[in-house]
DNA sequence: CCTAAAAAATGAACAACGTTCACTATTTGA
DNA sequence: TCAAATAGTGAACGTTGTTCATTTTTTAGG
Protein backbone atom coordinates (compact mmCIF):
# COMPACT_ATOMS: atom_id res chain seq x y z
CA UNK A 1 0.00 0.00 0.00
CA UNK A 2 1.03 2.85 -0.95
CA UNK A 3 -1.65 5.71 -0.77
CA UNK A 4 -2.44 5.73 2.49
CA UNK A 5 -1.24 9.54 3.41
CA UNK A 6 -3.22 11.03 0.55
CA UNK A 7 -6.39 9.26 1.58
CA UNK A 8 -6.20 10.29 5.00
CA UNK A 9 -5.33 14.12 4.05
CA UNK A 10 -8.23 13.63 1.72
CA UNK A 11 -10.43 12.22 4.26
CA UNK A 12 -9.93 14.59 7.11
CA UNK A 13 -10.32 17.39 5.19
CA UNK A 14 -13.78 16.02 3.34
CA UNK A 15 -14.95 15.58 7.25
CA UNK A 16 -13.50 18.72 8.49
CA UNK A 17 -15.30 20.39 5.80
CA UNK A 18 -18.51 18.24 6.62
CA UNK A 19 -18.61 19.25 9.99
CA UNK A 20 -18.36 22.42 9.26
CA UNK A 21 -21.08 22.31 6.69
CA UNK A 22 -23.63 21.18 8.93
CA UNK A 23 -22.40 23.54 12.15
CA UNK A 24 -23.59 26.44 9.93
CA UNK A 25 -26.03 24.63 8.53
CA UNK A 26 -27.77 24.32 11.99
CA UNK A 27 -26.01 27.45 13.96
CA UNK A 28 -25.08 29.80 11.50
CA UNK A 29 -21.74 31.34 11.14
CA UNK A 30 -21.16 31.88 15.03
CA UNK A 31 -21.45 27.82 15.17
CA UNK A 32 -18.45 27.87 13.26
CA UNK A 33 -16.37 27.01 15.71
CA UNK A 34 -12.42 25.23 15.06
CA UNK A 35 -12.77 23.19 18.62
CA UNK A 36 -16.53 22.16 18.21
CA UNK A 37 -15.99 21.20 14.41
CA UNK A 38 -12.67 19.58 15.13
CA UNK A 39 -14.53 17.62 17.43
CA UNK A 40 -17.19 16.50 15.39
CA UNK A 41 -15.13 15.81 12.85
CA UNK A 42 -13.30 13.69 14.86
CA UNK A 43 -9.83 15.45 15.07
CA UNK A 44 -7.74 18.11 17.30
CA UNK A 45 -7.70 21.43 16.52
CA UNK A 46 -4.42 20.73 15.13
CA UNK A 47 -5.34 18.50 12.33
CA UNK A 48 -8.09 21.46 11.07
CA UNK A 49 -5.47 23.78 10.69
CA UNK A 50 -3.27 21.36 8.68
CA UNK A 51 -5.93 21.35 5.75
CA UNK A 52 -7.71 25.08 6.28
CA UNK A 53 -5.49 27.70 7.19
CA UNK A 54 -7.60 29.89 9.43
CA UNK A 55 -11.22 29.85 10.35
CA UNK A 56 -11.82 32.33 7.11
CA UNK A 57 -10.88 29.58 4.59
CA UNK A 58 -13.37 27.25 6.40
CA UNK A 59 -16.31 29.77 6.07
CA UNK A 60 -14.96 30.05 2.29
CA UNK A 61 -14.90 26.22 1.97
CA UNK A 62 -18.52 25.84 2.81
CA UNK A 63 -19.59 28.71 0.97
CA UNK A 64 -18.21 27.14 -2.22
CA UNK A 65 -20.22 24.09 -1.32
CA UNK A 66 -23.10 26.92 -0.71
CA UNK A 67 -22.70 28.20 -4.36
CA UNK A 68 -22.53 24.44 -5.75
CA UNK A 69 -25.97 23.63 -4.02
CA UNK A 70 -27.33 26.85 -5.33
CA UNK A 71 -26.14 26.43 -8.81
CA UNK A 72 -27.88 22.95 -8.76
CA UNK A 73 -30.85 24.51 -7.72
CA UNK A 74 -30.87 26.81 -10.53
CA UNK A 75 -29.96 23.91 -12.99
CA UNK A 76 -33.08 22.15 -11.60
CA UNK A 77 -35.43 24.92 -12.19
CA UNK A 78 -34.78 25.91 -15.64
CA UNK A 79 -34.46 21.90 -16.93
CA UNK A 80 -37.57 21.07 -19.40
CA UNK A 81 -38.82 24.93 -19.30
CA UNK A 82 -38.48 26.68 -22.65
CA UNK A 83 -40.21 29.97 -22.74
CA UNK A 84 -37.69 32.43 -21.53
CA UNK A 85 -39.68 34.59 -19.02
CA UNK A 86 -41.13 31.44 -17.37
CA UNK A 87 -37.24 30.48 -17.17
CA UNK A 88 -36.94 33.45 -15.38
CA UNK A 89 -39.68 33.60 -13.00
CA UNK A 90 -38.81 29.37 -12.38
CA UNK A 91 -35.26 30.80 -11.37
CA UNK A 92 -36.38 33.57 -8.94
CA UNK A 93 -38.39 31.14 -7.21
CA UNK A 94 -35.91 28.62 -7.14
CA UNK A 95 -33.57 31.43 -5.86
CA UNK A 96 -36.35 31.85 -2.60
CA UNK A 97 -36.82 28.34 -2.32
CA UNK A 98 -33.07 27.93 -1.52
CA UNK A 99 -32.34 30.93 0.60
CA UNK A 100 -35.62 29.88 2.91
CA UNK A 101 -34.80 26.66 2.75
CA UNK A 102 -30.50 26.75 3.70
CA UNK A 103 -31.44 30.00 5.61
CA UNK A 104 -27.67 29.98 7.66
CA UNK A 105 -25.76 28.97 4.67
CA UNK A 106 -27.89 31.68 2.12
CA UNK A 107 -26.91 34.25 4.95
CA UNK A 108 -23.36 33.27 5.47
CA UNK A 109 -22.52 33.06 2.09
CA UNK A 110 -23.56 36.84 2.19
CA UNK A 111 -22.26 38.21 5.58
CA UNK A 112 -19.61 39.37 3.70
CA UNK A 113 -16.77 38.58 6.69
CA UNK A 114 -14.33 38.35 4.44
CA UNK A 115 -10.96 40.11 5.37
CA UNK A 116 -10.60 43.45 3.53
CA UNK A 117 -7.74 42.72 1.40
CA UNK A 118 -8.89 39.09 0.83
CA UNK A 119 -9.36 38.42 -2.83
CA UNK A 120 -12.42 36.32 -3.46
CA UNK A 121 -11.64 32.86 -4.44
CA UNK A 122 -11.72 31.86 -8.49
CA UNK A 123 -13.55 29.30 -8.16
CA UNK A 124 -16.18 31.92 -6.39
CA UNK A 125 -15.85 34.14 -9.17
CA UNK A 126 -17.01 31.18 -11.91
CA UNK A 127 -19.38 30.01 -9.88
CA UNK A 128 -21.23 33.36 -9.96
CA UNK A 129 -20.88 33.22 -13.18
CA UNK A 130 -22.59 30.53 -14.40
CA UNK A 131 -25.06 32.00 -11.88
CA UNK A 132 -25.66 34.88 -13.98
CA UNK A 133 -24.94 33.07 -17.09
CA UNK A 134 -28.81 31.07 -15.87
CA UNK A 135 -30.45 34.51 -16.01
CA UNK A 136 -28.41 35.91 -18.93
CA UNK A 137 -29.97 33.20 -21.35
CA UNK A 138 -33.92 34.30 -21.29
CA UNK A 139 -32.99 37.88 -20.99
CA UNK A 140 -31.00 37.68 -24.36
CA UNK A 141 -34.19 36.21 -25.80
CA UNK A 142 -36.40 38.78 -24.48
CA UNK A 143 -34.18 41.81 -24.80
CA UNK A 144 -32.66 41.07 -28.53
CA UNK A 145 -31.18 43.68 -29.94
CA UNK A 146 -28.78 44.72 -26.82
CA UNK A 147 -25.22 44.52 -26.99
CA UNK A 148 -22.88 41.91 -24.60
CA UNK A 149 -22.00 44.58 -22.35
CA UNK A 150 -25.18 46.02 -21.82
CA UNK A 151 -26.71 42.31 -21.40
CA UNK A 152 -23.95 41.73 -18.84
CA UNK A 153 -24.94 45.13 -16.82
CA UNK A 154 -28.59 44.37 -16.75
CA UNK A 155 -28.18 40.54 -15.49
CA UNK A 156 -26.39 41.66 -12.63
CA UNK A 157 -29.17 44.22 -12.20
CA UNK A 158 -31.89 41.56 -12.21
CA UNK A 159 -30.14 39.21 -9.96
CA UNK A 160 -29.48 42.30 -7.43
CA UNK A 161 -32.60 43.37 -7.49
CA UNK A 162 -33.82 39.45 -6.86
CA UNK A 163 -31.32 39.50 -3.99
CA UNK A 164 -32.64 42.11 -2.45
CA UNK A 165 -35.89 41.21 -2.37
CA UNK A 166 -34.74 37.82 -0.97
CA UNK A 167 -32.33 39.63 1.22
CA UNK A 168 -35.22 41.47 2.74
CA UNK A 169 -37.79 38.64 3.04
CA UNK A 170 -35.57 36.77 5.37
CA UNK A 171 -35.49 39.62 7.66
CA UNK A 172 -37.81 40.50 10.61
CA UNK A 173 -36.77 43.68 10.70
CA UNK A 174 -39.52 44.25 7.93
CA UNK A 175 -43.07 43.06 8.13
CA UNK A 176 -43.17 40.15 6.29
CA UNK A 177 -45.11 39.34 4.13
CA UNK A 178 -47.48 36.48 3.25
CA UNK A 179 -46.17 33.30 1.08
CA UNK A 180 -48.69 34.20 -1.66
CA UNK A 181 -48.11 38.52 -1.65
CA UNK A 182 -44.35 37.21 -1.71
CA UNK A 183 -44.70 34.98 -4.09
CA UNK A 184 -47.08 37.62 -6.63
CA UNK A 185 -44.32 40.27 -5.64
CA UNK A 186 -41.47 38.04 -7.41
CA UNK A 187 -43.75 37.57 -10.07
CA UNK A 188 -44.50 41.82 -10.47
CA UNK A 189 -40.94 42.15 -10.66
CA UNK A 190 -39.61 39.69 -12.98
CA UNK A 191 -42.19 40.59 -15.39
CA UNK A 192 -41.11 44.34 -14.95
CA UNK A 193 -37.52 43.88 -15.40
CA UNK A 194 -38.28 41.47 -18.28
CA UNK A 195 -40.52 44.11 -19.93
CA UNK A 196 -43.43 42.26 -19.93
CA UNK B 1 -26.14 71.77 41.91
CA UNK B 2 -28.63 68.48 41.42
CA UNK B 3 -27.97 66.90 37.81
CA UNK B 4 -24.53 66.37 38.17
CA UNK B 5 -25.27 62.38 37.97
CA UNK B 6 -27.97 62.81 35.20
CA UNK B 7 -25.22 65.19 33.12
CA UNK B 8 -22.35 62.52 33.55
CA UNK B 9 -24.38 59.67 32.63
CA UNK B 10 -25.72 61.46 29.76
CA UNK B 11 -22.11 62.49 28.72
CA UNK B 12 -20.66 58.97 29.16
CA UNK B 13 -23.60 57.21 26.83
CA UNK B 14 -22.99 59.70 23.87
CA UNK B 15 -19.02 59.46 24.44
CA UNK B 16 -19.49 55.75 24.44
CA UNK B 17 -21.83 55.76 21.14
CA UNK B 18 -19.86 58.27 19.40
CA UNK B 19 -16.32 56.25 19.84
CA UNK B 20 -18.95 53.14 18.69
CA UNK B 21 -19.87 55.02 15.38
CA UNK B 22 -16.68 56.64 14.66
CA UNK B 23 -14.61 52.75 15.58
CA UNK B 24 -17.14 51.32 12.85
CA UNK B 25 -16.84 53.75 10.39
CA UNK B 26 -13.27 53.28 10.39
CA UNK B 27 -13.16 49.43 10.99
CA UNK B 28 -16.27 47.85 10.23
CA UNK B 29 -18.17 45.74 12.77
CA UNK B 30 -14.90 44.04 13.92
CA UNK B 31 -13.84 47.59 15.15
CA UNK B 32 -16.73 47.72 17.94
CA UNK B 33 -14.20 46.14 20.59
CA UNK B 34 -15.43 47.06 24.09
CA UNK B 35 -12.26 48.09 25.50
CA UNK B 36 -10.83 49.52 22.70
CA UNK B 37 -13.87 52.01 23.00
CA UNK B 38 -13.92 52.48 26.45
CA UNK B 39 -10.37 54.14 25.86
CA UNK B 40 -11.40 55.82 23.22
CA UNK B 41 -14.08 57.01 24.88
CA UNK B 42 -12.02 57.95 28.02
CA UNK B 43 -13.86 55.35 30.12
CA UNK B 44 -12.84 51.72 31.85
CA UNK B 45 -14.75 48.75 29.97
CA UNK B 46 -17.27 48.52 33.39
CA UNK B 47 -18.49 51.91 32.58
CA UNK B 48 -19.44 50.79 28.99
CA UNK B 49 -21.64 48.15 30.23
CA UNK B 50 -23.64 50.69 32.57
CA UNK B 51 -24.89 51.78 29.59
CA UNK B 52 -25.09 49.08 27.13
CA UNK B 53 -26.11 45.81 28.20
CA UNK B 54 -23.53 43.86 25.82
CA UNK B 55 -22.01 44.49 22.74
CA UNK B 56 -25.44 43.93 20.35
CA UNK B 57 -26.62 46.97 22.09
CA UNK B 58 -24.03 49.03 21.60
CA UNK B 59 -24.27 47.80 17.59
CA UNK B 60 -28.25 48.18 17.60
CA UNK B 61 -27.21 52.05 18.71
CA UNK B 62 -25.14 52.60 16.10
CA UNK B 63 -27.46 51.06 13.98
CA UNK B 64 -30.25 53.55 15.48
CA UNK B 65 -27.79 56.37 14.02
CA UNK B 66 -27.37 54.94 10.94
CA UNK B 67 -30.88 54.61 10.12
CA UNK B 68 -31.05 58.53 11.14
CA UNK B 69 -29.18 59.32 8.69
CA UNK B 70 -30.26 57.76 6.03
CA UNK B 71 -33.58 59.14 6.65
CA UNK B 72 -32.06 62.53 6.71
CA UNK B 73 -30.21 61.83 3.26
CA UNK B 74 -33.46 60.27 2.09
CA UNK B 75 -35.71 63.38 3.41
CA UNK B 76 -32.91 65.90 1.70
CA UNK B 77 -33.03 63.99 -1.59
CA UNK B 78 -36.92 64.41 -2.22
CA UNK B 79 -36.64 67.95 -0.94
CA UNK B 80 -38.14 70.57 -3.63
CA UNK B 81 -38.69 67.95 -6.49
CA UNK B 82 -42.44 67.37 -7.36
CA UNK B 83 -42.52 64.91 -10.57
CA UNK B 84 -42.48 60.96 -8.27
CA UNK B 85 -40.39 59.81 -10.68
CA UNK B 86 -38.01 62.13 -10.62
CA UNK B 87 -38.53 61.84 -6.74
CA UNK B 88 -38.21 58.09 -6.80
CA UNK B 89 -34.51 58.46 -8.80
CA UNK B 90 -33.58 61.16 -6.27
CA UNK B 91 -34.37 58.43 -3.72
CA UNK B 92 -32.32 55.89 -5.59
CA UNK B 93 -29.92 57.96 -6.03
CA UNK B 94 -29.35 58.89 -2.14
CA UNK B 95 -29.60 55.61 -0.93
CA UNK B 96 -26.31 54.50 -3.09
CA UNK B 97 -24.48 57.37 -2.75
CA UNK B 98 -25.03 57.20 1.16
CA UNK B 99 -23.95 53.68 1.39
CA UNK B 100 -21.09 54.13 -0.80
CA UNK B 101 -19.85 57.09 1.71
CA UNK B 102 -20.45 55.27 4.77
CA UNK B 103 -19.68 51.72 3.43
CA UNK B 104 -18.71 50.34 6.56
CA UNK B 105 -22.46 51.55 9.31
CA UNK B 106 -24.46 50.46 5.52
CA UNK B 107 -23.01 47.27 6.08
CA UNK B 108 -23.01 47.01 9.83
CA UNK B 109 -26.63 47.77 9.76
CA UNK B 110 -27.22 44.59 7.17
CA UNK B 111 -25.22 42.55 8.65
CA UNK B 112 -27.95 40.55 11.01
CA UNK B 113 -25.36 39.58 13.85
CA UNK B 114 -28.17 40.21 15.97
CA UNK B 115 -29.34 37.03 18.10
CA UNK B 116 -31.82 34.77 17.08
CA UNK B 117 -34.32 35.30 19.48
CA UNK B 118 -33.74 39.19 19.98
CA UNK B 119 -36.59 41.44 18.82
CA UNK B 120 -35.91 44.42 16.43
CA UNK B 121 -35.94 47.49 18.54
CA UNK B 122 -39.59 49.48 18.03
CA UNK B 123 -36.99 52.42 17.33
CA UNK B 124 -35.82 50.95 14.21
CA UNK B 125 -38.94 49.39 13.00
CA UNK B 126 -40.00 53.18 13.15
CA UNK B 127 -37.38 54.11 11.21
CA UNK B 128 -38.15 51.61 8.43
CA UNK B 129 -41.45 52.47 8.45
CA UNK B 130 -40.56 56.24 7.81
CA UNK B 131 -37.92 54.92 4.93
CA UNK B 132 -40.67 53.61 3.26
CA UNK B 133 -42.64 56.14 3.57
CA UNK B 134 -40.21 58.00 1.29
CA UNK B 135 -41.41 55.47 -1.72
CA UNK B 136 -44.60 55.19 -1.05
CA UNK B 137 -45.62 58.39 -1.48
CA UNK B 138 -44.63 59.26 -5.25
CA UNK B 139 -45.90 55.56 -5.76
CA UNK B 140 -49.30 55.74 -5.27
CA UNK B 141 -49.05 58.80 -7.28
CA UNK B 142 -47.89 56.66 -10.45
CA UNK B 143 -49.81 53.67 -9.95
CA UNK B 144 -52.98 55.19 -8.79
CA UNK B 145 -55.98 52.27 -7.91
CA UNK B 146 -53.71 50.02 -5.88
CA UNK B 147 -55.16 49.29 -2.76
CA UNK B 148 -53.38 50.28 0.48
CA UNK B 149 -52.15 46.57 1.22
CA UNK B 150 -50.71 46.31 -2.34
CA UNK B 151 -49.14 49.53 -2.10
CA UNK B 152 -47.75 48.63 0.90
CA UNK B 153 -46.41 45.60 -0.38
CA UNK B 154 -44.81 47.18 -3.87
CA UNK B 155 -43.11 49.79 -1.89
CA UNK B 156 -41.25 46.91 -0.05
CA UNK B 157 -40.59 45.36 -3.24
CA UNK B 158 -39.31 48.60 -4.68
CA UNK B 159 -37.31 48.72 -1.78
CA UNK B 160 -35.97 45.75 -1.39
CA UNK B 161 -34.97 45.58 -5.15
CA UNK B 162 -33.09 48.95 -5.28
CA UNK B 163 -31.44 47.58 -1.71
CA UNK B 164 -30.41 44.36 -3.52
CA UNK B 165 -28.48 46.40 -6.35
CA UNK B 166 -26.54 48.61 -3.92
CA UNK B 167 -25.65 45.41 -1.76
CA UNK B 168 -24.36 43.50 -4.87
CA UNK B 169 -22.82 47.02 -5.82
CA UNK B 170 -20.70 46.93 -2.67
CA UNK B 171 -19.33 43.61 -3.22
CA UNK B 172 -16.21 43.06 -4.52
CA UNK B 173 -17.09 38.92 -5.52
CA UNK B 174 -19.31 40.60 -8.75
CA UNK B 175 -17.73 42.61 -11.65
CA UNK B 176 -17.52 46.09 -11.00
CA UNK B 177 -19.45 48.52 -12.45
CA UNK B 178 -18.33 51.91 -14.17
CA UNK B 179 -20.56 54.64 -12.00
CA UNK B 180 -21.43 55.65 -15.28
CA UNK B 181 -23.29 52.29 -16.21
CA UNK B 182 -24.46 51.95 -12.91
CA UNK B 183 -26.33 54.54 -12.72
CA UNK B 184 -27.95 53.64 -15.86
CA UNK B 185 -28.92 50.29 -14.85
CA UNK B 186 -30.28 52.08 -11.79
CA UNK B 187 -32.43 54.83 -13.14
CA UNK B 188 -33.36 51.42 -15.50
CA UNK B 189 -34.67 49.79 -12.46
CA UNK B 190 -36.73 52.54 -11.28
CA UNK B 191 -38.36 53.33 -14.52
CA UNK B 192 -39.07 49.95 -15.10
CA UNK B 193 -40.77 49.31 -11.17
CA UNK B 194 -42.63 52.80 -12.06
CA UNK B 195 -43.89 50.87 -14.72
CA UNK B 196 -43.05 53.74 -16.87
C1' DC C 1 11.90 -7.01 7.73
C1' DC C 2 14.33 -2.70 9.53
C1' DT C 3 14.94 2.06 9.90
C1' DA C 4 15.33 6.95 9.17
C1' DA C 5 12.91 10.67 6.98
C1' DA C 6 8.39 12.65 5.88
C1' DA C 7 3.77 13.34 6.85
C1' DA C 8 -0.32 13.24 9.94
C1' DA C 9 -2.18 14.08 14.35
C1' DT C 10 -2.16 15.72 19.01
C1' DG C 11 -3.24 18.99 22.77
C1' DA C 12 -1.10 22.19 25.96
C1' DA C 13 -0.16 27.02 25.80
C1' DC C 14 -0.80 31.77 24.25
C1' DA C 15 -3.16 36.08 23.09
C1' DA C 16 -7.32 38.55 22.45
C1' DC C 17 -11.90 38.96 23.13
C1' DG C 18 -16.62 39.85 25.84
C1' DT C 19 -18.25 39.87 30.28
C1' DT C 20 -18.63 40.02 35.42
C1' DC C 21 -18.25 41.94 39.95
C1' DA C 22 -16.08 43.34 44.22
C1' DC C 23 -14.31 47.61 45.06
C1' DT C 24 -13.47 52.84 45.20
C1' DA C 25 -14.91 57.59 44.19
C1' DT C 26 -18.42 60.79 43.64
C1' DT C 27 -22.98 62.74 44.17
C1' DT C 28 -27.38 63.21 46.41
C1' DG C 29 -30.88 64.43 49.88
C1' DA C 30 -31.82 65.35 54.66
C1' DT D 1 -22.26 66.00 58.25
C1' DC D 2 -23.25 61.58 56.80
C1' DA D 3 -25.40 57.53 54.98
C1' DA D 4 -27.53 55.88 50.82
C1' DA D 5 -27.36 55.93 45.86
C1' DT D 6 -25.01 56.35 41.78
C1' DA D 7 -20.77 56.55 38.68
C1' DG D 8 -16.56 54.57 37.67
C1' DT D 9 -12.71 51.18 38.00
C1' DG D 10 -9.88 47.22 36.53
C1' DA D 11 -8.47 42.62 37.87
C1' DA D 12 -10.20 38.16 36.91
C1' DC D 13 -12.91 34.64 34.45
C1' DG D 14 -14.41 31.85 30.55
C1' DT D 15 -14.38 31.28 25.72
C1' DT D 16 -12.56 32.19 21.41
C1' DG D 17 -8.81 31.51 17.29
C1' DT D 18 -4.23 30.23 16.63
C1' DT D 19 0.52 28.26 17.23
C1' DC D 20 3.97 24.71 17.75
C1' DA D 21 6.79 21.28 20.15
C1' DT D 22 5.80 16.57 20.55
C1' DT D 23 4.08 11.99 19.38
C1' DT D 24 2.20 8.66 16.12
C1' DT D 25 1.84 6.84 11.63
C1' DT D 26 3.32 6.18 6.87
C1' DT D 27 6.71 5.94 3.25
C1' DA D 28 10.63 4.28 0.68
C1' DG D 29 15.28 2.25 0.37
C1' DG D 30 18.71 -1.25 1.90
Amino acid sequence: MAGIQKAKSEETQRRVLEAAVKAVEKGGLEALQIRKIAADAGYSVGSVYKHYEDQDALVTAVDTVTLARIKAAMAQAVDGISDPLAQLKALARAYLAFAQQHRNLWQTLFALKMAEGAPTPDIHVQELVDLLGFIAGPLRQLEDGLDEETLAARTRTCFAALHGLVAISLEDRFVGLTEDVLDREMMFLVERLAGR
